[in-house]
DNA sequence: GGTCTTGACGAAATCGATTTCTTAGACTTC
DNA sequence: GAAGTCTAAGAAATCGATTTCGTCAAGACC
């Protein structure tokens, strides 16, 4: 790797003149050419550690989801990243696994790194925030929020919660359960209003499962459903894996999809494998992280508007037509 | 931000014994603990970007992937993810979206970020992954190779190929057609090689159809399929997202998959949504992933021993007894 | 013609750690 | 007790860019 003062030996020139040709800054035609022909014949790149420890700053955001495996976070990481790329800015994505720990861990190193903000989808409301905000870098809380006063994108969740359960009604199911993520988690517990408000009535005694958000989650929640004295028709999932558990633990007791209601807040991730009697609430993954970013990089432009929480509405899919393009 | 200075000065100490404390270096009792509480009383942490610069190197790993939103790949993420953790590395993922362009400027940023190696899936063999080798950082190929010489994790594609057509073939079809990826990815090459190994009796004219390796490719040549003279009665994929693709465009064409015979080399993401009538060719991403992690990491602690190949064999699912665990 | 601007550009400071010298003292060893 | 190790720890150089501060020359203005 070339440095700057290899660069500017060859060119006959200072290194604040190599620097400020790669910055764009006032240089005469005449030394810009010299630096420009030293640079390309010594295949120069400039440091970015050592621009960045100058600089105090880089142009690199980081994204904190909980799963990676989960086809709604990585088509909220695709929208992240794509406005990102339009900007010059790279994404690193941190799978949290759900685990405060290792989130805390990840801000530390996105405030040691110098990264010039952060998207999260927080694990706990315990999250510390400090060490990024007091550094003075944006942040913007993506999906769930946060106590700390930062930006936020989230969806109508109660909305979502009421569409899932209401179709499951309309169509005449009567007893309407809820697969629901875990307990804390602002998300989650809207999307349980949503569904206890139009269930209400009809709610047995256990309806209401609590489980991870995975595939086992939905799956061992589903298992606990049936055994009830009196088990439920239809159920609903906060989330789209436990779903697809859901879903395993009905087709391992005998029961089809057809019979039993199954609707999810949600989209189920390559839905052309999907029953297609199953109730999916569309979300709009890849939506909540292109707002996340835009909003991230107008901070980091130095935009001081006050605090803006902006929520995306989610859509009930259509029940009978199936979607012709990708499943996500 | 505290910095060195200041936790030296609180301790009065020079910043070298601070450094010679966080580094494990010998310093006595004493002012050990005079450093540690001056750290903490300012919460100090090292500033990464100084310590990479001065040390020209840092603890984390680039992984370039073709495409996010392909769980094979994120499984892959995960091995690599869990086996750097262990050793304190992180892992900066992208998404190269098969795209050399975006791959080349990923390599750039891994060089010019002083990562400290690259696990790579080449998105073609005309990779330049010279600029990554020539500062003598380690890069490991997973999934897919390349002409350079370098560490590399793949799967024993042929035999993938072969075990897909051969459960076919055992199960009665006829015509097996193939669905393969584009063209010059050595991977699908192989699985193809394997296909024509075992149904090469049989293929009919345009019974290899290329596409793109995601849903809407799989979709497309499975509709190509279809509409010829003497259409197959089976297909293999030589990817999974393309299977789902293959099996949307069969349920539109209101073909049964009970009938129409379909395989795959990779698992259907979300198995549990998946017609139990496809047959799975298992492929270890995950392990993929952490072999991968641990080869870079051995080189990286600087092992010298000639380059290898590591080959994993694929496994065929049994087509009946669904799988109790999460799809992936 | 003399003072004032203005602009290009070099010298040197700076960012915050690591690391190489150096030095001073403690400890062996004969 | 003199000479020869060690060891802890401070001073200062270093990594490679950016940026402040000056300098110098060319052009503007009275």
């Amino acid at each position: 790797m070339a440095t700057i003062y290899e660069v500017a030996a060859l060119a006959g020139v200072s290194p604040a003149t190599v620097s400020r040709v790669f910055n764009g800054l006032a240089v005469s035609e005449e030394k810009q050419r010299l630096v420009r022909d030293a640079a390309a014949r010594l295949a120069f790149t400039p440091n970015k550690t050592a621009r960045r420890l100058r600089k105090q700053s880089s142009e690199i955001i980081a994204l904190l989801i909980p799963d990676i495996e989960n086809p709604f976070y990585t088509a909220l990481a695709r929208g992240v990243e794509d406005r990102a790329q339009e900007s010059g800015f790279s994404v690193v994505l941190c799978n949290t696994d759900d685990d405060p720990g290792k989130e805390l861990r990840y801000l530390q190193i996105a405030a040691s790194e110098q990264m010039a903000g952060v998207i999260l989808s927080p694990a706990s409301d315990e999250v510390d925030l400090g060490v990024i905000v007091s550094l003075g870098r944006p942040v913007v809380a993506v999906d769930r929020t946060t106590p700390y006063p930062v930006d936020a994108v989230k969806i109508d969740n109660r909305a979502a919660g009421i569409a899932a359960t209401k179709a499951l009604v309309d169509a005449g199911y009567r007893r309407v359960a809820c697969i629901a993520g875990p307990a804390g988690i602002e998300a989650t517990e809207d999307r349980v209003h949503g569904w206890r408000q139009v269930a209400g009535a009809r709610v047995g005694e256990g309806y209401l499962q609590h489980a991870n958000f995975r595939v086992d989650g939905g799956h061992a929640a589903m298992t606990a459903l049936l055994a009830l004295d009196t088990p439920p028709d239809a159920v609903v999932t906060t989330n789209n894996l436990m779903a697809v558990g859901a879903l395993q633990a009905l087709v391992e007791a005998g029961i089809s999809p057809e019979t039993f209601g199954v609707a999810a807040v949600g989209e189920l991730p390559f839905m052309a494998l999907a029953p297609a009697s199953v109730v999916q609430v569309r979300l709009p993954a890849r939506h909540l992280g292109t707002t996340a970013a835009t909003m991230l990089l107008e901070r980091i432009a130095g935009d001081a508007q006050p605090l803006r929480t902006v929520v995306l509405r989610a859509e009930v899919m259509p029940l009978t037509s199936p979607r012709k393009e990708s499943a996500l």
